[in-house]
DNA sequence: CGGTGATTTGAATACGTTCAAAACTCGTGG
DNA sequence: CCACGAGTTTTGAACGTATTCAAATCACCG
């Protein structure tokens, strides 16, 4: 049975917030609903106006690697071509605006701001995906939560407080760890009084001077 | 001291051989020789004629983490912005068409056909960066290596031959494993019947029927 | 044919995983 | 308001895969 968002349709938005000829469709996603599915036709790309999506591929034997989570102004559905290579699905409760494809390209060819825009978009996530080939590839277990809280906290810290709205599951699907080893490294970081924990998902992060 | 790249400038050729009216300059690089560093201006895209390009980011401490391997036909620096993310280099002897920025973001926006281009190789970019990240994250030692072949295969490989133009190190840094490992993983698949080698770069696969 | 860099192989080690159980959190209903 | 319960997180101990360090072998270029 397909669920179908809730209030779907019901509002229209701009590309960016600013792009006020492209006008896309705002669909509200419950916690772990699917936008798009690995393999699907490329119709749409999404922008997030609230809550967080995470972005996914699986291997036959339920192995999950998370490519992206994706905040308020991140666009995805980007890396479409024909069709899209990852899953995407809401974390929490999830506000994401739809633009249907084609409309963005005829757009695009009208206006070279938007298809600046398109490019810096496409770059960016690129820019992400070779620091998150870096990060999985040759950092410690250690050094990759560190730079998970660094890099949530550029996104959406305030002042070195940090909401993670994810599981540990999800942080280590994102990370190629396990669960526990993430929790044991938040543990060690407490311990040694990098950072601070309030209940699970609130972190205080001592020294702010973490970079990606 | 910087070493120029040797015929710099010496032919003109079109984009994707298709694009006549973008046309770029051909270089030859040496062995190891650096097409763009990492964090310099993005100035150019460019296009591997013949040969092989690396594409990878460093850690203070030396670790390194190949991204991507580029071959014939392969358009790179395309995750331009302002900044290149990663450093190029040539494998062995490379020859490599470079496009100035400015001038294909011009043509692009006079040709649909271009800009079309241009995203769909994002889009090729990004796909395969999140393959590299579920292997890197997601996959052991065997898979990984099981991986690169089927990808080598698919990329270069005539009916299960593949010439491997890159050493063990490179193929452990693009895998996040160590050469030791990944020489391991090669002998025990031959030890299987799986493949020959006939040295250390020449494979023949057995089972052709390896999927990314 | 010699020499240097690349590759293979071996043994010990370490890091992260796996399996198991306890503790915590938070929403729900009594 | 507190108790309950399911899901999440933490912690512990044993294990396994990939790494590290070391040495031998191979392959290619001059």
């Amino acid at each position: 049975m397909i669920t179908i968002p809730k209030n779907s349709g019901t509002k229209a938005v701009a590309l960016f917030g600013r792009h006020h000829d492209l006008l896309g469709v705002v669909s509200i996603y419950q916690p772990d609903q699917e936008i798009y599915g690995e393999g699907e036709p490329a119709k749409a790309l999404f922008e997030v106006l609230r809550g967080v999506v995470r972005k996914y591929k699986l291997l036959e034997d339920g192995r999950r690697q998370i490519a992206a989570f994706h905040f308020k102004g991140d666009v995805f559905g980007l890396e479409l071509d024909e069709r899209y290579s990852t899953t995407a699905d809401a974390v929490g409760t999830a506000h994401v605006a739809s633009f249907r494809r084609d409309k963005v390209v005829a757009a695009a060819s009208q206006s070279l701001e938007l298809a600046r825009d398109l490019w810096a978009r496409a770059a960016l996530n690129l820019d992400h995906a070779q620091c998150h080939i870096l990060l999985l590839g040759r950092k410690t277990a250690m050094e990759k939560v560190e730079g998970f809280l660094a890099d949530m906290n550029q996104r959406t810290g305030r002042a070195g407080r940090i909401n993670l709205p994810m599981t540990r599951l999800d942080i280590a699907d994102f990370l190629g760890l396990t669960l526990e080893t993430v929790s044991r490294c938040l543990s060690r970081m407490q311990d040694d009084g990098r950072l601070c924990l309030s209940g699970a998902r609130k972190v205080a992060l001592r020294q702010s001077t973490m970079v990606c």
